[in-house]
RNA sequence: GCGCCCUUCGUCUAGCGGUCCAGGACGCCGCCCUUUCACGGCGGAAACAGGGGUUCGAUUCCCCUAGGGCGCGCCA
């Protein structure tokens, strides 16, 4: 009565695996796991152009860094061609497809005319019913659907509720290309049939898709898998998500600092709500998740909550076990090397008895990397040039309007800079480590605010660093 | 252009006809804690897109408008 619940997750090769597919294939998980199922993972590779191995890559190891593990052999969607071609033909035979030989520039001129005069159905289904002998010769065939006429196509999308189509409006979709090779729309049928999949849970720029697919079912007499579109993720201004509001690969996330527990937990409050819990166990998560409580509306992106969320989870890591993902990290950020290098036992046990006091204040894995640098870094620190460079020109004008003592420093040596910040420090009656935080802000443009430590080791402070090194240990 | 979808604080959202002069979280502001920053605690400002209906009663149901998104390939 009840049949296994069979999700899938079917990204195409073609880039790296951005948010939005990461949270498609998290809900994906999270609902196969809530219902006993699993998930199984298909590459949509069939566009032999665009697929590369690299983005393979980047797709099973993104999923692999969030933990959303799938079930059984990886589906390459293109090595199934052959059963693809099977059905398009058997289709043919059943007089429910037929060749369509329309030319390219014959399309574009179809297209142009439907739209002028107002029409949604872009091919007019010219060859749908021409006899063979009227075929031109030396013309290589597509093989297009059947679609029906009349009447509407109905899919009870467990998200987006019941989206009706009328017929008249969708036209007959290409199965086959003139090459032989199965279309997307082909493909996904077919595979998700042979694979059993109960539950197609993926993004509604497919909901369209849908409707059209549901017209390949109904020909070959097959049931339609229960669909559920959820809503695309946006960009902080509502437009679509670009490179530059957070459509970024997964890795970079990691690359930020950002904890894979993190990041499930933002991206599945994304469109789904369970009342007013935010912080969700993978546990709480699989046992919470359903598909009535996903909204359809769509949700923008937003880095600071995503921030909060990590600095949450920063703070509730165990120490150890921080300081293991720190190390894990370090390959992927830049200069993390500096710390592989002089790693050692002793060393990652005093980053660890430092961590009570640096997970306070990091909301990423790379703030914590930064700011542990007191630690470990080689000493004498010398100002690299980085610091010597906003040591220059404006930021002295800066730092000189918030310690006019630095007037009268002329060669902003480390001690005549200590000397003055101590004089302003006494003169005002401030605590130095109120004055070194706006310092530090004004030299660096940090919002986020550093220890006085890394004030200091701006100004090249030796002993007071290897004061709190050891207070730190 | 045509089709489909969406619209509660700045953002993510709760709300499934009366319990809502709308609740939580992030962000923001203020206070407390604190020889810095942070963490933590307390408090505050902040929203039902607009217009019609339906109903004794609409944030909740229907319609229209406006705005936004997606789709319309021999791409997936």
């Amino acid at each position: 009565m009840n049949d296994p619940v069979v999700t899938r997750f079917a990204p195409s090769p073609t880039g790296f695996l951005h948010i939005g597919g990461a949270r498609t294939a998290l809900f994906n998980w999270l609902y196969a796991r809530r219902y006993g199922g699993r998930m199984l993972l298909r590459i949509e590779d069939t566009d032999r152009e665009r697929s590369t191995a690299a983005a393979i890559n980047a797709i099973i190891d993104g999923l692999t860094w969030l933990g959303l593990t799938w079930d059984g052999d990886i589906v390459f969607q293109f090595s199934r061609a052959a059963r693809h071609r099977e059905i398009a033909e058997k289709l043919l035979a059943e007089g429910k497809a037929y060749y369509c030989y329309a030319s390219p520039e014959e399309l574009a001129a179809m297209r142009e005319e439907a739209r002028r005069a107002g029409r949604s159905k872009l091919y007019d289904g010219r060859w749908r019913d021409r006899n063979p002998s009227e075929t031109p010769p030396g013309v290589r065939p597509v093989i297009r659907l059947k679609a029906p006429l009349t009447g509407e196509t109905v899919i009870e999308d467990r998200v987006q509720g019941r989206v009706v189509w009328q017929n008249s409006d969708l036209d007959d979709l290409v199965l086959l290309r003139s090459d032989g090779t199965p279309t997307y729309m082909l493909a996904v049928v077919v595979d998700d049939h042979d694979m059993n999949v109960s539950h197609i849970i993926r993004g509604d720029d497919h909901l369209t898709n849908g409707a059209r697919q549901k017209h390949i079912y109904d020909a070959l007499g097959w049931n339609v898998p229960t669909m559920a579109h959820i809503p695309l993720i946006h960009g902080p201004d509502g437009s679509k998500l670009s490179k530059r509001h957070g459509a970024l690969g997964v890795d970079a996330y990691r690359a930020m600092g950002y904890l894979p527990v993190a990041l499930r937990n933002y991206l599945v409050r994304l469109g789904w709500s369970h009342g007013d819990q935010e912080i969700f166990s993978t546990e709480e998560m699989i046992a919470a998740f359903d598909l009535p409580q996903i909204g359809r509306s769509p949700a923008r992106f937003d880095f600071a909550k995503l921030e909060s969320l990590n600095g949450h989870y920063i703070r509730s890591t165990d120490d150890a076990d921080l300081v293991a993902s720190l190390e894990t990290l370090l390959p992927h950020i830049a200069g993390g090397d500096e710390l592989t290098k002089v790693m050692t036992p002793t060393l990652r046990s005093q980053l660890i008895a430092a961590m009570p006091n640096l997970k306070e204040r990091a909301k990423t894995l790379v703030e914590l990397f930064e700011n542990s640098k007191f630690i470990w870094a080689k000493r004498p620190l010398a100002l690299d040039e980085k610091a010597k460079g906003v040591l220059n020109g404006e930021a002295r004008a800066l730092l000189r309007s918030i310690v006019p003592e630095l007037e009268a420093v002329s060669d902003w040596s480390a001690s005549a800079i200590e000397a003055a910040v101590r004089a302003f420090a006494e003169r005002s009656a401030l605590k130095l480590g109120a004055i070194a935080q706006p310092m530090r802000a004004a030299l660096t443009g940090r919002t986020t605010s550093p220890p006085i430590f890394d004030v200091l080791a701006v100004l090249h402070r030796d002993e007071s660093l290897a004061r709190l090194r050891d207070q730190a240990a």
